[in-house]
DNA sequence: AAGTGGTCTAGACCACTCC
DNA sequence: GAGTGGTCTAGACCACTTA
């Protein structure tokens, strides 16, 4: 046994099989390192990916424990709208259904940036697979941060794109949540009243500053999905 | 500069700058390692997780090319529900609404085990924060996979928590999704009909055997939350 | 064939934290 | 103070991919 991912197999194992139980302290470094005939720093590397993944838990002294509750983490990717859709084999197509500049309501104000009384840019958006509606999208955009903005044709490139690929921001927020489908969605989706929609709601910051903040709301049946 | 932090935090600076362009290639290891004053160890390392967050791609000799299209990953933390209620400050309680060995339908059936004929544990349960509902549970459990759970007072520890620290799992699966309030869960919930309502499904297996699959319905207003 | 990233080693020093 | 993990180094060899 000398590689790392071995050594992390076998770690694993070793946990899951309850050779070293939940909460207990497992062997040390060193003595891993002997017993695998390897590295000190290849046993380091495959207990901190362990510890990356909740498995357990390590502080300097007190040694690496195995995790009484072992948190799950999933990773969600989230692309861009248009390669969503092209993924599933379908054509991408978006409507700008508004576009204007405008202050935000004054909660939304307060939450994104206290000190910016400024207008700023609001875009309603469908984005369309065969044409047929997929998701909803309603936008705020923060024009001081990313002035250039005005001078693209936001019905040629969606904002989301052009965001992704111009905006680069070192923060960001995610929630999500249900939802009934309100008026102007029902309309835009073309939706019975009060369908449950996935809602998710995103902001990106460049340090203190608001980019943009963003609603999607998902046609019905819609799932985002991950591994464990 | 010495550090694999600081490098990371310079390298990812110069993408977002445009100092190198997207879709460019990078100066190699050796070139920055030199430039920063450290070993190409160091510069591997800091690379290495830049490309994790997907905002670099590499490949063996091809180099190290910036992301076009900077895909977003968010980790989701999936804690114990129990977990999750206490750390708002509520006082944790679960309902056991349903309890019995059943033939699961025929869909679910061939989705997780083809081969496998026999009865699951199918469980309904309710848990409450601060005796009001929190989240709707609907499980099945292959009682070949971890026989164990039929010694357990599912009234006294929750499947959900008995699970987690019982029943090690090589893989899972996770979908987010929305849906309509249904009669059961109305009921449970105490809930209008067609309450829009935040849906987790979840399955977990060992190697190729299913656990345990369950979905999560989440009383209006929560929402998952994460950070990019 | 050659150049790039991927990984491991052996050793060192440091930083934290428990005793 | 002592023992643990955290990190860096300098070097080596390997694996993959492009040219």
């Amino acid at each position: 046994m000398q590689s790392a991912e071995a050594i992390k197999r076998e770690i694993i194992r070793r946990i899951n099989d309850r050779v070293w139980q939940p909460g207990e302290v497992i062997p040390g470094e060193l003595e891993l390192a002997r017993e695998f005939g390897c590295a000190r720093t290849t046993v380091n590397r495959a207990l901190q990916e362990i510890a990356n993944r909740g498995l357990v838990n390590r502080r300097r002294k007190a040694g690496t424990r195995v995790a009484l509750n072992p948190v799950r983490r999933a990773t969600l990717e989230i692309p861009i709208v248009r390669e969503e859709i092209e993924r599933t084999g379908a054509a991408y197509r978006h409507k700008l259904l508004h576009c204007s500049r405008e202050h935000p309501p004054a909660a939304k104000r307060r939450e994104w940036a206290p000190g910016n009384r400024r207008k700023m840019l609001h875009l309603q958006a469908l984005h369309l697979a065969d044409d047929k509606p997929w998701v909803y999208e309603d936008r705020w955009i923060n024009v001081a941060e990313v002035p250039a903005i005005l001078d693209v044709d936001l019905k040629r490139i969606s904002a989301n794109e052009w965001l992704v690929q111009n905006a680069p921001f070192t923060r960001g927020d995610l929630a999500i949540s249900a939802t009934s489908a309100e008026p102007a969605e029902v309309q835009a989706l073309g939706l019975p009243l009060q369908s449950a929609l996935l809602r998710v709601d995103r902001q990106t910051w460049s340090d203190d500053a608001l980019i943009t903040s963003v609603a999607l709301l998902y046609s019905p049946g819609y799932a985002m999905r991950s591994v464990l």
